[in-house]
RNA sequence: GGGUCUGUGGGGUAGCCUGGCAUCCUUCCGGCUUCGGGAGCCGGAAACUCCGGUUCAAAUCCGGACAGACCCA
């Protein structure tokens, strides 16, 4: 049963549909989740639909170990600093401590360049564009979300590396390319591309892209990312080669991911006071057939609905849930509470007129079909649903980007969406105007640089050199 | 990091001030009955976070630990 709102209490509403939906559970150990087989389905349509995209852009899958000899993890400066508060350590092995701790991997860019200096030779071993799917640790200390904040999360780690600065540079708008199609086509979700700034790029990067999102409660989530990471590890590493000339050089590199941090900005992004919204691309079951019957009626409206369960088979991902110890109105409340996008009611009434009652999940609308249409009318209907469900996101992000100023415009507007402020690039404008408002750089959208010019910092009132999009963020 | 509050069956709770065999809703199991928006009845299973103290007696009072929520940095 859920209690909470939406739109009264976010984060309540937000745990509380998780868990009464069976979407996911806690563990015993705080900040590490279970999927369970609805969340994990949408976890896994999700890889392998970006695998796809990334194997058709080249890269390759491969696979590098958990654990990191610590000698290895302390080679990039900034790496380290940014990331050991977060370590967990393997120290010992039964009751012998070893001779050299192990990190649990927070992120691979160090166990994999060992390797990458070891297979780079020559500009004909480049690019090398390499991928794997694993799990991170990283020992969060504030309080953990489902999906959102965790102490372990399911991602992508695209490493790669490249002869010349150009072409590594190249790389980054197929990537975000990639991310924001399976945004669009998979999760039905919007998001705001632009370079991080310097403070809050990943840790041993040169520059970070990312696509960001607004969530209901008008604070922000950064999303996929794409970091161009320079010579900065090739030099820690020692990832040389000849280039054609014979001159040696480092090469240049990138890394980029996508997280299960995704599913839950798609589930508060879609979902209601009802329960989970998931959008039909994503959703395990994207059918469920509820029969209504009574003693009398009972043979003929199951029969007829296995016909219908039949016809629907090959065009959409169909349940017939034929339960006896639950009523209807059960069942549609169960089924919404779970977010399956399409329910069939079939009764007497749909038998005797050769039709099937359509509801959508999304907008409560019903219509009747006739059975030799439910097929069409079932793929027409999830598409419409899906694209509905971006159309509204959409319109949810653009009505939460603001212009904004004035300082004290500013505070009062923070905290509602993206701030789309001017700023003059000093880390003390930046640092100082996270202390007084709590408002954070999100990033900075390429195509609305042009408009820095001729305006002043949203802090110093000295000339601005960019358009940076402030916001509380999670 | 600092402060405030809270830990009771699977989930949500009452009881705590004023110590005396733990309340109700929901879930779960068995049965009957019902089925067009969470039906009804009968029976059953299931809990005081942990450690110590006070007491004839502790969910209740005291101390500590652990866990969680909120506020501030």
């Amino acid at each position: 049963m859920l209690t909470a709102k939406k739109s009264e209490d976010f984060s309540e509403w937000y745990t509380q549909i998780l868990i009464n939906s069976e979407f996911v559970d806690y563990s015993s150990v705080s900040g590490m989740l279970v999927y369970r087989p609805d969340s994990y389905f949408v976890w896994e349509t999700i890889q392998s639909v970006t695998d796809r995209m990334f194997k058709e852009a080249g890269i390759l899958n491969a696979y590098f170990p958990l654990l990191i000899p610590e000698r290895l993890l302390l080679k990039e400066k900034e790496h380290v600093e940014g990331f050991s508060p977060e370590v967990a350590w393997v120290t010992h092995a039964g009751k012998s401590e070893l001779s050299e701790r192990l990190a649990i991997r927070p992120t691979s860019e160090t166990i994999m360049y060992e390797s990458f200096a070891k297979w780079i030779r020559s500009w004909r071993d480049l690019p090398l564009q390499l991928n794997i799917w694993n799990t991170v640790v990283r020992w969060e200390f504030r309080h953990p979300t489902p999906f959102l904040r965790g102490r372990e999360f399911l991602w992508n780690e695209g490493h790669s590396a490249f002869a010349t600065l150009e072409e590594a540079e190249a790389e980054r708008g197929v990537i975000l390319g990639i991310y924001q199609k399976v945004l669009r086509e998979y999760l039905a979700l919007p998001g705001i591309m632009g370079r991080k700034t310097d403070s809050e790029k990943f840790a041993g990067a040169v520059a970070t892209y990312s696509i960001e999102h607004v969530m209901p409660d008008g604070r922000v989530i950064q999303g996929p990312d794409h970091h161009s990471d320079g010579q900065n590890f090739s030099r820690a590493f020692e990832i040389k080669f000849l280039d054609r000339n014979g001159n040696s050089d480092y090469a240049y590199q990138n890394t980029y991911a996508i997280s299960t941090r995704e599913i839950g900005v798609m589930v508060a992004t879609h979902s209601d006071d009802k329960g989970l919204v998931i959008p039909p691309r994503l959703a395990r079951i994207q059918v469920v057939i509820v029969p209504i019957y009574n003693k009398s009626s009972r043979d003929s409206v199951l029969q007829y609905s296995s016909r219908a369960l039949e016809s629907m088979k090959g065009t959409a991902r169909v349940h017939l849930d034929d339960r006896e110890e639950y009523s209807p109105g059960w069942k549609y409340n169960q089924w919404e509470i779970k977010g399956v996008p399409i329910r069939a009611e079939i009764g007497k009434r749909e038998l005797e007129a050769g039709s099937v009652v359509l509801v959508r999940r999304d907008t409560g609308q019903k219509v009747a079909v006739p059975f030799e249409r439910l097929a069409v009318e079932v793929a027409s209907m999830l598409e419409a649903i899906h694209e509905s469900l971006y159309a509204r996101a959409l319109d949810f992000l653009n009505s939460h980007i603001f212009h904004v100023d004035d300082y004290d415009d500013f505070r009062k507007k923070i905290g509602s969406g993206f701030i789309q402020s001017p700023w003059c690039g000093s880390p003390d404008c930046e640092a100082k105007i996270k202390e007084e408002t709590g408002g954070k750089t999100s990033n900075m959208p390429p195509e609305i640089q042009s408009q820095a010019s001729g305006r002043k910092c949203i802090y110093c009132g000295k000339p601005a050199r960019h358009i940076v999009n402030f916001a509380r963020s999670y």
